[in-house]
DNA sequence: TGTATATTTAGTTATATAGCTAAATATGTA
DNA sequence: TACATATTTAGCTATATAACTAAATATACA
């Protein structure tokens, strides 16, 4: 990928609903798992898991393994070269970046057992 | 248009390739003319309008008629509610927000007269 | 007024991608 | 080992959109 391409794979990355959802809440929280994404977005966890290698390839998430769960936050290489980016992400009002209900979602997702949240997902 | 999806609009607006070039040409020059855009992306008049045409639906660009001729400009609105995001794009190297050759034709293009460069467009 | 120029609108086609289901892979636990 | 859980991959379908051409609209000038 030449670096011509990148500025845009991020806003590419960005550019999406349920991906800058994802972001969003990232922001408000250190580390989420993928079957808590998964809740959030109301998808499958296949649909979820496109969504969060999309925006690990563009850079933007890490992912880290601890046992069958996989947990995502924000990178730090993109704290690095996306410095100003990161920080207009984060300066967006709550209630721009999710509906209330998503972030009723959210809090309620957050407040269960991460073992629950994952035994009752869809599909 | 809520404000929820403002954010969005803006970002897909951005995630172009075509409409990246558009910004990041007129963060190096302060104004151009549709037809000066049009020789830049090496697209139709009618392509050319509607990236515009989105761009200044986004809130990102400006638009003033003079004559026959419409020019662009990024907008003070942007720059103010965007703040963070448009000093992003302004420090984005050059050679990742344009190829060696659009940064040639855009210095062609720039070194024409404005009549010339239009009367010579495609389609 | 008539003609050339500049831009937009309408309509078509091709491509990208978001979602799904089903199946594969990997990990933890009985 | 066998089974349940967690995530990914592959393949499909529907939708969004970027490009084009043709036609419409608007402006300038002879």
């Amino acid at each position: 990928m030449d670096r011509n391409h990148q500025v845009l794979n991020v806003l590419k990355a960005l550019a999406d609903h349920n991906r800058l959802l994802i972001v969003s809440a990232l922001h408000l929280h250190k580390e989420m798992c993928a079957c808590q994404i998964t809740e959030l977005l109301e998808v499958t966890g296949a649909t979820a898991s496109r969504h969060l290698a999309l925006l690990v390839n563009a850079g933007i998430l890490n992912s880290r393994k601890d046992g069958r769960w996989i947990y995502y936050s924000i990178s730090k290489a993109f704290a690095g070269e996306y410095g100003l980016l990161k920080q207009w992400l984060e300066n967006i009002p709550v209630d721009q970046a999710l509906t209330d209900e998503e972030s009723a979602r959210l809090e309620r997702i957050l407040e269960m057992d991460i073992a629950d949240v994952c035994r009752k997902r869809r599909s």
